[in-house]
DNA sequence: TAAAACGTTAAATATATTTTTAATAAACTT
DNA sequence: AAGTTTATTAAAAATATATTTAACGTTTTA
């Protein structure tokens, strides 16, 4: 191989390894450590990949690719694909941006709507036990009714990360965020 | 005091705790720890709090409090507070879960943007150096081809993102998704 | 059916993060 | 200005997380 080619290799996988960097440092957003991180930056840039030549590929032991694929696996970053006549697992990255931020915050976020409704459902009940109480004092009803007012008014929020969430997974926010915007 | 009053009481305090419960537990979502996840979502039902009110309430160091409440400003979950008269700070929970979703997400989205596509743009100028360098092969120009046209396409994402954020700060988004939107 | 290949689980180790105690610095009071 | 209160920083301890080595179970293949 002659030297300029050598140049020339070398100098993509800089190109490459610029991106990688930078995809890995900001996956922290996404929760996941930064090993994952960095292997779902590798694998942005392969068709596919096996355990082993990930291993050899970040030189980390084989159990941690196995525990890092299964995360990337469950927020939807990476995929398995099947691999005629080998019997090595092979997985691919998402490489659609936009099909991981869905699945990832919508996941995220209907997670964190039905918790915080369902506790809030549960503690507007017992505060409405309170106010209702003959026995309370008006004190204890002012008190009661300005926590359930609070949490009242916090439901117009998960309701709105609801219709996010909805939007989103129907593409109907592509309609007033277009993909394509030229700039 | 009164038994009805005392058990009126614990029934507001086990409301709280509900919330309290849920909102913690999911503010994993953040990144933040769950002692400051704890902390806020302590905050949450008060009007403000000085450090020492928030060891006392979650019997933790105050140096660990002050860690969790800068840690929370960072994200605009809590804001100092001027209180006359008092020499201790003060801190509010900000309860606008819009607010803190706007500064949260459009934060680390930003961050994203411009991480990503400084490597990018990088990335790019130097896979087409390698093109237009003569004495490359067909075999790498066209590897370096493909992954500059791979980054190409990822900045769809990156400038939809960006269009995202400025949609949330300007606000324009809740006219496509109403706030007050009944159900 | 025995050996090999592969992936996962379990236990142990290493590393990083959180939390505390102790020390320091800054701000206020008198 | 000296003494007190408050918040922060530094060092140490405790805890949690990530990673590795070793063991296990399953599938394949010879």
């Amino acid at each position: 191989m002659s030297d300029s080619t050598e140049r020339s290799r070398m100098k993509i996988e800089e190109a490459k390894d610029k991106v990688i960097g930078a995809i890995a440092e900001t996956m922290d957003l996404y929760g996941v450590t930064p090993s994952a991180a960095n292997l779902y930056a590798t694998m942005y840039f392969k068709d596919q990949m096996t355990l082993d030549e990930m291993r050899t590929e970040l030189d980390m032991s084989k159990p941690s690719m196995s525990t890092s694929v299964r995360k990337l696996q469950e927020i939807a970053m990476v995929k398995k694909t099947f691999t005629r006549g080998s019997r090595k697992h092979t997985y691919a990255a998402e490489k659609n941006f936009f099909r991981s931020f869905m699945v990832f915050y919508c996941q995220m976020w209907e997670r964190e709507v039905k918790m915080n409704m369902e506790a809030i459902e549960e503690a507007q009940e017992d505060l409405i036990d309170v106010i209702k109480e003959t026995s309370s004092t008006t004190e204890i009803v002012a008190d009661a009714k300005k926590y359930y007012d609070q949490l009242e008014e916090s439901k117009t929020y998960y309701h709105w990360l609801n219709d996010l969430v909805a939007s989103i997974r129907s593409g109907k926010i592509f309609e007033f965020l277009p993909k394509d915007k030229q700039e």
